[in-house]
RNA sequence: CGGGAUGUAGCUCAACUUGGCAGAGCUAUGGACUGUAGAUCCAUCGGUUGCCGGUUCAAAUCCGGCCAUCCCGACCA
């Protein structure tokens, strides 16, 4: 494969990189640069997680990427994740590798670390006080919003640990790409400013898309400062800790049918809308062809190939938005199906998913 | 260790001074209106008033003790 096919690939994964140039430059060097992306166990697997990552980990192996999987223990301990208890974060760990292998990601072809692995290392935490140096009070506490709170929620020192452990696990992992969501951006951006004045490197940053929540985003584009955009998309993100405004892949399909059918979508508009947004990109990411049925007075059945053409279908008033949501559940239901067999079939991974949903009533 | 403040519905808070059926807003749920949702209107759910005891016919309210959280100070560095 050539270098301009592998940068169309990553590009498509990419809702921002950081830069295009660098990335060229990257693959150029390098046939199989390291990418990575760390993941707090916490509770129970959602679509982005379960179904969103997995496909986007499919384009990136596709275009050589070595991939590493962070299963950062320590960093949901020290996020209060299930009540901050390790024991319980360990167990959701191995519960998330088992979603994985059951959303088909090859496990011969991407590494999975614990963060927790790490930490007796002296060179990690030496590295972590090389960047707590570099790095002013002003910045990490910007930084803070990575953890997915707001300031009101966060009262211990423990969090000022998060971004500059996240900074050094970069290059721990020897990370070329930082291939994480979008609400990671600022770790990944003081990892470039940091790298060069510690004689790491500049990792390229791959951010991928945050799916939005069954809320949808409703809130009028409020182009105030950086932090008030940051608590908007934590607001906005399509998150475990908010079941109702979530699918998860233990969902059966009467569950996705009735929270889709509850899902914030307005006529003709594009903008904040959650179903367009699972459409652009789940649905066209896996499938060539959306296809939509309809009754007779309703216009009867239709199709599209593409998201720009179910958009402009949608906001002309073509596709009404029940009939979008109607198939909606239908197409997830196939991406989840798999998933959710796999923890049905088997008796192990079925276990897991008991503990870890027993976790989550516990909370 | 000491001083102060706070603790009431899932959340934000009233009611405490002067004891008398524990309330509002938001959320949630259900209807109305829309071929979805949202918005709007209507209705409903929601409580060991942090815990234990005391005074009283009657305690969220007054008194004592305990617990938790926050602020300040001291001790120790």
């Amino acid at each position: 494969m050539d270098i301009d096919e592998r940068i169309k690939l990553i590009t498509g994964v990419g809702e921002e990189i950081v830069t295009p140039e660098e990335l060229r430059q990257l693959l150029e060097e390098k046939k199989n640069p390291i990418a990575y992306d760390g993941f707090e166990p916490s509770g129970l697997a959602h679509l982005p997680f379960g179904v969103f990552r997995p496909l986007l980990l499919k384009d990136l192996i596709k275009a050589g990427i070595k991939f590493k999987i962070w299963l950062a223990d320590w960093f949901a301990w020290i996020n209060n994740k299930l009540d901050g208890d390790l024991d319980k974060i360990r167990t959701t760990a191995d519960y998330f590798i088992e979603v994985w292998k059951a959303a088909g990601v090859p496990t011969n072809k991407v590494e999975f670390l614990y963060a927790s692995d790490a930490m007796d290392s002296i060179e990690y935490w030496n590295r972590v006080v090389r960047i707590a140096k570099v790095t002013t009070v002003a910045r990490a506490t910007r930084a803070l919003t990575i953890m997915g709170r707001k300031e009101g929620e966060m009262s211990e020192v423990a969090a000022y640990f998060y971004p500059v452990m996240q900074v050094s696990d970069i290059f721990h992992l020897e990370a070329d790409i930082t291939q994480l969501g979008l609400d990671q951006r600022r770790a990944n951006m003081l990892a470039r400013e940091v790298g060069p004045k510690l004689g790491f490197w500049k990792p390229v940053v791959v951010s991928h898309h945050m799916l939005i929540n069954l809320e949808g985003a409703k809130e009028p584009e409020g182009l105030t400062d950086e932090v008030s955009r940051d608590y908007h998309l934590i607001d906005t993100k399509m998150s475990k800790s908010k079941p109702s405004s979530s699918i998860f892949i233990h969902d059966t399909f009467d569950e996705i049918r009735t929270k889709i059918n509850a899902a914030y979508c307005p006529p003709k508009e594009v903008q904040g809308n959650p179903l367009l947004d699972y459409a652009k990109h789940l649905i066209f990411r896996a499938f060539d062809e959306m296809k939509i049925e309809r009754k007779e007075k309703f216009g009867g059945d239709i199709s599209f190939t593409s998201y720009e053409e179910l958009e402009k279908g949608y906001v002309a008033g073509n596709l009404h938005p029940m009939d979008l949501k109607n198939s909606m559940a239908v197409y997830i239901d196939k991406m989840v199906e798999p998933v959710r067999n796999h923890f049905e079939s088997k008796s192990s991974a079925r276990a897991l998913y008991e503990q870890v949903k027993e976790f989550q009533v516990t909370r």
